[in-house]
DNA sequence: CTGAAAGCGCTTACAG
DNA sequence: CTGAAAGCGCTTACAG
């Protein structure tokens, strides 16, 4: 069933057909009220590929993001989807893994379906677009890269002062008392090593100058966690405080800590970063920073919108995270 | 830039354009070349758009889910994405929050942009797909049901046995020596209503006929654990054991436990459910239930995969959960 | 206020 | 092996 069939039934003509479906004026009130009757009795539903096909659109938007199991990806997509959802775009979910080939892959059939625009969630993107093929693929569609910064003419980022961030947790600390301060850093994206930078930064403006080999690196996991406890007891390193780069890096780190009967926040203070479920499950719950995924993913839908609409001035922005202050410190 | 420009350009008609881009035979070598060539330098992109309008299919699976935020659906959806995209189709995130009218709007876009199939991840949608509006909107697409069962013609279901899960849990406590057995229901699903049976039913072929004045309501969260806890502290119940319908629940109920210095699990046992992240982050670690998520996203890839291209029997299907032992009991 | 016609960019028989 | 033509189901000027 088309609008043809659609027309035949009610004695007009497609034009007319169209006009009362898309709620165009000049329509006699009348055929108008014939037209829709008809409409209502058959259930007709015109179909979206056919409109996309003159509009060029199917009002779709691409999510990019590493993997939706992580709770901090999935509160931005969470939003991202519901706000777009708001907006009457439908948000199609993709999985990257932060792998080359895989992104190339999606980013290839949103270019065949004329996407919208694509949110490009984490800051891997960062190192992926740096890749030809990548810039390639995103030519002429409006991007925002949601923590991140792209050179590229139609993109725009929302960023997160990551570095900032962390800086907090390490102030945090070090009013509390502490000098000897670890930090775990994980993976290796610009956002890692943003946050890695926080932490040398602001130890070294106290005045605590090792702070460079007070890093290490650890999996962002319970058992990265953990081990990093384990390595440090090991190596018999001194230290009161651990800065965590995740939540659930935290999380082992305090796990591990208890294991080994050292006091938390007494002996040793522990703070996560993302403000995450982890961080409340977390006993003694987690001082840790709240990197607002909801913000991040509001003003990314917005930048999008007017991006793809054309309609309000637009700019990149950058959000400042705040400490959470739990228990662990 | 379209099909015809590039037929222009390579002095051939569109046809054989179309037919080189389809990798279809009959085609002469060296035109097939000089085809490619000139797709290949103007880096051509067929719409996918056109080609859906053709074969009424833009290869799209719409994933319908109360909330991505939380982990369960997090692990189903991104098997089901994962697995979908490895077989050509995009997948579209809908939250429906569980609600009526969000339900009803993200499948009527569904069907106007003629999705190929529907999952419906959630024992909500049992409840929710009785409604007429709701099943009509279902009607000529190939639903399956993550964890429930339709009664509609076209539509098969992935069920999982919770019913069984938590008798799982309560047998376990039982045969560890607990019979002053309490159980957390969350929410109003028929899956929550399912967990609740199972621990009746277990309790009483136990011989512990007071079951079902030994089932709680609370919210499926930190807080909702902590509640019931302080509940049946202020009302001075007897207990040693406490089977949670969801993790997060018993994380609360294990931190409010610790924190009246009740030992667990020498004094109160405590079981979860879904063995998430959550149970391994717990303090001491949940024993839980695996409901096997990736299997369940799984089986309903496959079924829905032979439903939408008509290839393979099918049939629907239950799994069963297992008992994870934590430190919890 | 209404309709005929062109066009969106492909695929698919069909004829040659 | 190749091309002309119809068709997919709409929207959008344009003419009346």
């Amino acid at each position: 069933m088309n609008i043809y069939d659609i027309a035949k039934e009610a004695g007009v003509s497609i034009s007319t057909v169209s006009r009362v479906m898309n709620h165009k004026g000049n329509v006699n009130p009348e055929t108008r009220k014939k037209v829709e009757e008809i409409l209502e009795k058959n259930n007709y539903t015109p179909s979206a590929i056919a409109r996309g096909m003159v509009s060029k659109s199917m009002k779709t938007v691409s999510v990019l993001t590493v993997d939706i199991r992580v709770p901090h990806y999935a509160r931005t997509a969470y939003t991202i989807e519901r706000e777009f959802s708001r907006r009457g775009y439908e948000v199609s979910l993709c999985n990257t893994g932060g792998e080359l080939e895989e992104t190339i892959k999606y980013l290839r059939t949103a270019r065949e379906k004329k996407t919208d625009g694509i949110v490009l969630v984490g800051s891997v993107f960062n190192t992926l677009c740096k890749n030809a093929e990548i810039s390639g693929l995103l030519q002429n569609i409006p991007v925002v890269l949601a923590n991140g910064k792209l050179e590229l003419p139609n993109s725009y980022s929302v960023l997160v002062d990551d570095r900032y961030g962390v800086s907090l947790a390490v102030e945090h600390l070090i009013q509390k008392g502490h000098r000897e301060i670890y930090y775990l850093r994980d993976m290796d994206t610009v956002s890692a090593q943003l946050k890695c930078e926080g932490f040398i930064a602001e130890m070294e403006k106290c005045g605590l100058k090792n702070a460079r080999q007070q890093v290490l690196e650890t999996a962002s996991s319970i058992e990265g966690g953990i081990k990093a406890v384990e390595q440090l007891i090991r190596r018999k390193q001194k230290f009161t405080g651990i800065v965590c780069g995740e939540d659930i890096t935290a999380a082992g780190v305090v796990k591990a800590l208890l294991h080994y009967g050292i006091k938390v926040p007494e002996e040793v203070a522990v703070t996560g970063y993302n403000n995450s479920e982890y961080a409340k499950i977390c006993e003694p719950q987690l001082t840790t920073i709240d990197n607002k995924p909801e913000l991040v993913a509001m003003m990314s839908v917005q930048l999008l919108t007017s991006l793809i609409e054309k309609t309000e001035v637009y700019s990149s922005c950058t959000i400042q995270p705040e400490l959470v202050e739990g228990q662990t410190t």
